[in-house]
DNA sequence: TTATCATTATAAAATCTCCTAATTTTTGGA
DNA sequence: TCCAAAAATTAGGAGATTTTATAATGATAA
């Protein structure tokens, strides 16, 4: 199996991104739809700011979106691969 | 999907292994079958070195494994699952 | 105009990466 | 047998990156 430099490039940065207890229990809980920051902070035990520190590497790399309604923000899962692959990983591990 | 923190750890640490360029590349090629380190040094282009240090790396997290024949050592991928995974990520993002 | 929800800035602490040099193990030749 | 070469690992440490905590800031609702 061989992969192009940039291949390499972007699946290190998405894996990377997902390596992290925090992030992946995020991830997790996104499984089951859109939540907001403060559902994601009760569910994943970290402080609001730590939080909201996670959720922004998670979404510079394309994991994750968002948008704003009122002054809750809705965090959700981008594509398809992305919940594939989650989808993928706890099937083989768990 | 709720994960528990024993199966969460897990699985972070098996991605954190793979999350970087060139020890996706060794799991690439090792894709193709057992490699002795040289072999593995010319395909990803790094020191020796470091390539020794990188696979230390993916075998303490159980992700590959050895063996001595002569004073070659022959790695090769651990189990069905880590080749799953990988094959999956190639399909979902290549 | 205050409380709520969330993000951003800053910096210290922890971890990761990679380099050079030293070491280990085995082979093969003198 | 003894020694040098080959294959690989390990040690130590400098530099880079990541993680987390605290404090400050921004935006919206009531």
């Amino acid at each position: 199996m061989k992969l192009e430099e940039n291949q390499i490039e972007l699946i290190t940065e998405i894996l990377k991104s997902i390596s992290h207890p925090i992030r992946l229990k995020i991830l997790c809980f996104l499984m089951d739809g859109e939540k907001n920051v403060s559902e994601i902070e009760n569910q994943c035990k970290s402080t609001i700011s730590n939080i909201s520190q996670h959720l922004t590497i998670l979404r510079k790399s394309n994991i994750i979106t968002r948008k704003k309604e009122a002054n809750f923000m809705f965090y959700s899962i981008k594509n398809q691969n992305i919940k594939t692959l989650v989808e993928t990983i706890n099937n083989l591990f768990c």
